[in-house]
DNA sequence: ACAAAAGTGTTGCTGTTACACCCATGG
DNA sequence: CCATGGGTGTAACAGCAACACTTTTGT
């Protein structure tokens, strides 16, 4: 019966629209194995506790983070993952619609990075997240669902969205299209707020009008 | 540390098309808890095989079975899964292009049942059930991909692939449009034969073109 | 001949693509 | 006044929805 016991941890991988660029979070392991590498953020999971409920306190351990969206995502059941004993990770996906300029300013342990900028990762989590990855990209992409619409909190400009967008699709969209599919569908209101920041005119504040983006698809 | 041992199983639920119909495997447990309850095909985890492997088995011991894909689902943590301990459930999967006509005839503790008229079912089965297929049904009705593709092998008709689709969609479409939208984009190709059932005129025997599905959606 | 099921044609609408052009701000 | 970036206009085209109509089979 012993060797149906197995060990499980959740591992969270939370993103952030930053700079247009698709941003992970993670945290430089202080001891061994793998010291001084970058790591997603991971507890294990004792028996009392649920995998979801598991998640969560991860992220309220996080200061300043409000995660928009959670859910549960894929499981890895290597029997190498880690050096020591089989360890089962189950990963969770989180969002946050949060400004990163005023968290980037924690202690250099913790870091938020380009999805396609990676450092060092220890374990398999380099792994872990090209395959999230890659699947939070396409959902993002693939309709206004709630990853598409947990990255922007009110206030954004189109030009803003466009980035994040191409940056997410790997191809550029024109600027004019893009603009008019937002505003002629009313996809999305105006704020009546504009932005002011560098040269060039202003652009118009919007917000997501979900209700006309319900069943439609970008 | 005992409290971070975990029990697991895997959990497959296989899909197949029959009839128009989304359905799905079952087997009637023979002892307690729940005898004669229907349950998904489900084994527990020892701590050397991955839950992929573990997967494969169950299909594996399944005689007249050809899964045509497989993949990892959902996990259910819930602490009251089961009456007597605690364990967590991994859910896979599965969908097979085979004629289940001569499936049928095997002994009546097995039966495939549309997955919208389940029988009584043991444990969290039926939670299961209903929230995979929800899932796999979205999968089906939003693009081209694996689960569309999987349910038919060569040599189907377009009003069999419309009166499955319409059922995992849940509404009618038009029988014309459906067939042209086929026929006009070369997203089947005709396979020089035809159907010889019933009353009518014959339909054309078809499969699927995937070059000119790929990117695409439905 | 008639019912039943499969296949074709036409029209208008919606949304996308590929462009040229105009407007508002900072230096 | 000009560079920079945001916003508007238009025409061609593809795909979808809503129809009427024709063809091929079994009885």
């Amino acid at each position: 019966m012993e060797n149906y016991y197995n060990i499980l941890e959740t591992i969270v991988l939370i993103y952030a629209a930053d700079e247009g660029k698709l941003k992970i979070y993670l945290k430089k392991k202080q001891d061994e194995p793998y010291k001084g590498y970058w790591i997603l953020p991971c507890a294990p999971l004792d028996n009392q506790t649920t995998l979801e409920e598991n998640a969560h306190k991860i992220c309220e351990n996080m200061t300043n983070l409000n995660e928009t969206v959670m859910f549960q995502n894929k499981i890895f059941s290597n029997l190498d993952r880690n050096p020591n004993n089989r360890i089962i990770g189950v990963s969770f996906v989180a969002i946050t619609d949060k400004d990163l300029t005023d968290m980037k300013k924690e202690d250099n342990d913790k870091a938020w990075f380009d999805v396609e900028e990676l450092p060092k990762l220890g374990f398999d989590h380099a792994e872990i997240i090209e395959k999230v990855s890659k699947e939070v990209k396409k959902q993002i992409v693939s309709n206004y669902n709630d990853m598409f619409l947990s990255f922007f909190p009110s206030d954004f400009t189109l030009p803003e969205l466009q980035n994040f967008y191409e940056n997410v699709l790997g191809k550029p969209i024109d600027r004019r299209n893009f603009h008019k599919k937002f505003v002629n569908q009313e996809l999305v209101i105006d704020t009546g707020f504009k932005t002011s920041k560098g040269s060039g005119r202003p652009g118009t504040l919007y917000r997501f009008n979900i209700d006309k983006m319900k069943g439609k698809r970008i």
